[in-house]
DNA sequence: ACTTCCATGTCAAAACTTTGACATGGGAGA
DNA sequence: TCTCCCATGTCAAAGTTTTGACATGGAAGT
């Protein structure tokens, strides 16, 4: 073992369940739940939700953009566009204007829907907000990228 | 809009992908990403990983505690366990001792493939640590553990 | 002892997501 | 201009996960 620490306090052992990588995936299952909660009381799933949400700050992402956006294949983000489109909170032109990306924008039923939806959702966002000594907040944004960009390069 | 607040000094208007809950999303999307890319070289999925960690630190676990730690249902938790089992990697008593429980153990080629596995899965959470100032470390973990419990509640 | 309730394991079907493949439009550079 | 390369959209198949349902073993309370 280690020869130089004399057994000093008493402290938990640091098990996998304190590592970062472990509470990353549990508050991220924990978030994913409580969205799939409130969201199903208005019959939208995560990924439509979060699609709707990001088309009304960026009107005009493709479906490739969206994709990336919401960590999905573009397949599985076609698949979400296709339902967003057939409950008509959505429209994308039939042809596209410039390359093969379909600029999408949201429908005035969109735009509606959204409304009423995010007061639910940022009731969970703020659950969050309020679990963290206000100081704080600023430094775990900043640390939660820092994990985010450590990875992805 | 706000009348109280003159316009201040540039501030980078807080759109989604300053949320928490959508930081939260990417940083978990990104270790998953990282974690798939090392373990498909050993021939393993997260979860199947997942579970022989906590397998090798809890040993007797049954397939509804491992489902419960690795946020799956039992029903994915036991076809984890099934190609687990199938690699022969982990034993399940044919009969449970107590109850429906089947309590689950490491084999010793369970405990090499993880001891040789453990070797790629921490240098990627040595990155995500490497990457904030070392102060703030326990910090946020603390603050994962908050965001989680105050959505779990 | 009996009933009620809860947790577990498992099957089957449905839903969702990814993997793989291919066609098309446009830009970069020879 | 022409070729090469890359990004996009989409189809089909495979894989994975969840939803729903049911049977069984134990514990708690009557």
């Amino acid at each position: 073992m280690n020869e130089r620490t004399p057994t000093g306090p008493p402290q938990p052992v640091p098990d996998v369940t304190h590592h970062v990588g472990y509470l990353v995936k549990r508050a991220q299952a924990a978030l994913r739940a409580a969205m799939d909660k409130v969201l199903r009381a208005h019959g939208l799933t995560v990924p439509q939700y979060s699609t709707l949400e990001l088309l009304a700050q960026r009107p005009g992402m493709s479906n490739a953009d969206l994709a990336r956006a919401t960590f999905v294949t573009r397949q599985s983000g076609n698949v979400v566009l296709r339902g967003l489109q057939d409950a008509g909170l959505i429209t994308r032109p039939a042809t596209a204007d410039h390359g093969r990306a379909r600029p999408t924008h949201l429908t005035e039923e969109g735009h509606r829907r959204l409304a009423v939806v995010q007061e639910a959702v940022y009731a969970v966002e703020q659950r969050m907000v309020d679990a963290i000594p206000p100081q704080r907040l600023p430094t775990l944004l900043a640390d939660l990228e820092l994990l985010a960009t450590a990875l992805e390069e």
